[in-house]
DNA sequence: TTCAATGCAAACCCTTTGCACGGTA
DNA sequence: TACCGTGCAAAGGGTTTGCATTGAA
């Protein structure tokens, strides 16, 4: 999901032998993510870290976990640890550019919170995870609540099920 | 919730001094609830820790976590403990007598499964559940499910909220 | 009498935290 | 340079489990 293809500017056509180098250039000259500017807001350092773990969120579209985020974040660079991956996981979601979801007391899984709101189906067979979002369903809610004498918050939908065959 | 009050046949105007023997002859003479027929359904035993258990669920309309469970049985019988607990949760969620409920990444909560579904509203100030049920939204979530080719298997509905004031 | 169920404590899993060091602003 | 963020390992909270013992059937 979103495309976060490459903003990185190099010349084109680069001899192999200079990628570290390049690599190295293109940290300087990328233009910060809506994400990087999102943590500066928050009036929070951009390390080396948290622009790992924001690349890897936002090449996700599959709702991982804490620990693949950091399985993946850790492969592009060892000098992540699991404890920043939650200490950053906690900023972002403080910050409004990610969404916990603790489905059926199993980890948490986390996904950008660049779309509009949705809701969630989980494949029970796969722990696939699929959107969808109802306007009415919304509207009901709302109106429920304030039936019940309720302000809402926020809100869970979560269907379980099996693919048909 | 639900009147378990007493089936338990004892001589009315019974001296305070035979209570001792008066609750031994109620085990042997209480008629089976519906919770205890679903155990011996299972085809498990039904122990005291169960039953006191069971008595403890039956008596609860604050959807109880594990270890409130567990102060509220033992409080009635010091012989049952906190593995037996969820021990026997599990069996009675097998056997479809309770529900649990994970609500926010929070410890698992119960319910005695007695009542036709509904779904919650959490008190985000005090923890408090409002159960509501609404037909418009149950058939609207069969619906998006058909569409997205799956058949449901079960879903959660929490509506997080603060009290109107 | 048998073997499922128990209590206890240790183990588990996910997540958070204390501390001394390291790197961003 | 200041001090926020880090890695590491230990602690935390909820839940499960191994094992010897108990007790329901």
């Amino acid at each position: 999901m979103q495309m976060r293809t490459n903003c990185i500017k190099v010349k084109p056509l680069a001899p192999a032998s200079h990628l570290a180098k390049i690599a190295f250039m293109s940290e300087i000259v990328r233009k910060p993510t809506p994400m990087e500017n999102a943590l500066r807001d928050e009036g929070v350092r951009l390390t080396r870290q948290r622009r790992v773990l924001l690349q890897v969120l936002a090449d996700a579209d599959d709702h991982p976990d804490a620990n693949e985020l950091h399985r993946r974040a850790h492969s592009i660079d060892p000098k992540v640890s699991l404890a920043t991956v939650y200490r950053t996981l906690s900023v972002l979601e403080g910050a409004g550019v990610i969404d916990r979801h603790a489905f059926e007391g199993k980890p948490a899984r986390f996904e950008t919170a660049d779309r509009p709101h949705h809701d969630h189906l989980i494949d029970l067979e796969t722990g696939d995870v699929v959107e969808f979002r109802s306007e009415k369903i919304e509207r009901l809610q709302a109106e429920i609540a304030a039936e019940l004498g309720y302000d809402i918050v926020h809100h869970r939908l979560e269907l379980y099920g099996r693919r048909k065959r």
